[in-house]
This record gives C-alpha cells, structure tokens and sequence, in this order.
DNA sequence: CCGGAATCGGAATCCTGTTCCGTTTTGATG
DNA sequence: CATCAAAACGGAACAGGATTCCGATTCCGG
C-alpha cells in the first residue's frame, strides 16, 4: 500500500510490458488484416520482435489477440454510425450495412473477430463497444423507420443477423456481398416507393 | 488386360475395401450429422471399427471425408428441388430455401461441407450433383418468377449466396436462419402485391 | 492352394496453439 | 548510485489432431 491507493487500482504497466504490447498489437493488426485466420501466433511473435511467452502474458488466447487486434476496427464502425445518425440521411440502414461490407472486405482479421465473438459472453474490451454499437444502431433503425425506408419490425438483432451473413460471405470469399446486401435491403423496405 | 476392359476400366474394388467404406461413410454421416466439425478422424475411425489408415486410403483428406459423408444431403436437397418444381407452387424459392435450412439445421455436417466445397473446383463426385441442382434451381426460379413472386433479376448465383448466408448462420448458431430468410424473400420479391 | 497385389492398422511425424520455467529487465527503495 | 524483489521475457517443451509410413494381413485370379 505505498504507490498505489485502494484494492481496486490498476497499477501503471512496466515500460517494456506496454512497449511489447503495443509491438503485438501493430503487428497483429497488420498480419491478420492483410491474410486474416490463416496467420499464426509465431509470425506475430517474429513481427512484432518478441518471444511466445510474451505473446501469452499479454493475450490469454489467440482468440483474444485477434478481437484486441480488431478492436478499433469496431470503434471505426461505431463512430461511422454516430456520423450516419448525425447525418439525418433517408436510408442509414442500407448506408451502415455497405460500410460494414467494406472494412470486412479490407481487413481479413474482422470477420474472424466477429465470429470468435460469438462464443464470448462479455469481453471486457468489446463488450462496452458491443453495447454501444447497439444503441447506435437501433437509432439508425430508428431513424429509417420514420423515413420509411425500413419496415416497421426491423429490429437491431436483425441488422446484426445480416451483418452476420455478410461477415460470413465476405470471409469465405463466397460471392459478391454487395448483391447480398442489395437482395437483402430490398427486403428490408417496407413498400417500393412507387417509383 | 485380363478381366477388365481397357485402360479407362475401374477395377471393381475389394471385397474388404467396400465394407470399411461403407461403414466409415456411415459412421461418419451419423458423426458429423450430430456434432458437426467438432469430430475427430480417430472417433470416426473408432466407430466405423477401422484403422487411421483405411481412412486415409478411402480419404485422401478429412474434407473428403466431410464431403463424401454429405453427398446424399445434396442428393436429397436435390430431388426436394425437383419435386418442388413438379408441383408448380407459387413461391418455389421461398420453399426450396426453408427446406435447405431446415436440413442444415438437422445436420451439421452439412454447412461444414457447403464451406469446404469453397476450396474445390470440381470434387468428382459432387460436381455433378451440384450441376443438377443449379439447373433444377434455375428451374424453380424461372417458375417463381412467372409467378411474379420473384424479381426477373434474380438468378441461380443469387440464390446459392443466400444459401451459403443461411448455411453459416446455421452453423455459427449467430441467430434465427428463419428470420434471415424472411427478411431475405421479402427482398426477392419484385413489388408488393399491392394488397 | 499360391503368390503377389491391394488393404489394413496403428505407430511415427508434422504442424500449431499453449504452457513452463530459468533468465533478464524494471523501477521502488535506501 | 547500488540493491533486490517483482514483473516480464524468450524460447524450448508439451499437447492435440491431421496426415504419412510401412510391416503385417487379407483377398482373389490362376
């Protein structure tokens, strides 16, 4: 109890540590951006210029390096919501799913990121942005529904399913995800707007 | 150039060779079927009461074997298609994905096998089963669309998307695939019937 | 019944993520 | 500035699972 004050207290990390962290980090995100899944720990560890241990003293899994790895890209995303929300544009929606569609298509690692969240409960880092995402979404939603380009019943749950699929076409190279999203968002409108 | 023909003749196979297929593709239907990609070579050799050596004798890949265990789902989906298209309904899209999604649902191997067919060119035995169905579903779509339940723009590669958006739906167990495809149809669909 | 080719079984190998532990670095203290 | 315990490091050892190898075994045409 000299530096420090309570319980609670994080202690400030030791130089090297958040020197080596921030290493990984950068080189993570470079790898897993460019080749996604298919890189493996030893590559980060020889980019970043650092041993496995301390790959597994800063990531409990490789799972999590990934998500930290991806981890701005979410913030990106949430703040391109807020923008679209500030925006008052007539179609937030289809304008969300397309710029989703895009930094998938620019960072390999995303989609990973997105599935390995799936099994997570909470992770401490992205839980937060999860929620946030959500609300910001759900304006968005909210925000189309009064222009009349979505249904009255599309929900946040539903944005995040086509996200999803688009993730899921995107990663497995499977086809093209803005037809996926175009096939989609048709359905997502309430009426053709008689034009 | 005894008991076969010439060059091209397969050798009929023997007698132990087709029992230990038959009974790893059983064992691996009833695996991958319950627990999907989870399984393990060696408990698909244990059930089927074989060594690790015949399954790779008959399979040149866990892939393969992943395949292989999958053909006759597609061989059902397949002749479902062509039913479908005999009865002449209105909305034979609609039909033919919830079938697939339902199989999908019940097994799943399956989706493991949709991804891994990804990779493959033409699998052997699968490339023409897959032929098949993609005339029989350019057959319900050309049905569907005389119906006017779809839009004249719709076409064979559109609906294998949205098979491979369901399929990973399906196996990520990321939401409710019925959902997906409502949302989906409804974007297929070319106007509201006004009523 | 024989002989050789086709199969078989399962141990050995390889590849990767993860864990362990002796060594090195940091930074608070005197 | 010297000292020392704690924290972090590096990389070798381990573990799980797909794939390969090869001596032993089984089939089948003659």
């Amino acid at each position: 109890m000299s530096t420090r004050s309570a319980e609670g207290g994080e202690r400030r990390p030791r130089a090297d540590a958040a020197r080596n962290r921030a290493r990984l980090l950068a080189a993570a995100r470079e790898l897993f951006g460019e080749r996604g899944e298919e890189v493996q720990l030893p590559d980060v560890a020889r980019a970043a210029g650092v041993g496995m241990g301390t790959v597994y003293r800063h990531f409990p899994t490789r799972e999590a390096l990934v998500e930290a790895a991806a981890e701005d890209r979410f913030a990106g995303i949430l703040a391109f919501a807020r923008a679209l929300a500030g925006e008052g544009g007539d179609d937030p929606v289809l304008g969300y799913l397309h710029h989703v569609g895009e930094v998938l298509e620019s960072d390999r690692g995303l989609s990973a990121a997105i599935e390995a969240l799936r099994g997570t409960p909470g992770s401490a880092p992205l839980g937060r942005t999860r929620a946030e995402l959500e609300e910001a979404v759900s304006v968005l939603i909210e925000q189309a529904r009064r222009a009349g380009t979505v249904r009255p019943d599309v929900t946040v749950g539903d944005v995040h399913l086509l996200v999803g699929a688009i993730s899921a076409t995107v990663r497995t190279g499977s086809g093209p995800w803005r037809r996926l999203v175009d096939l989609t968002v048709d359905g997502l409108r309430p009426r053709p707007p008689a034009g």
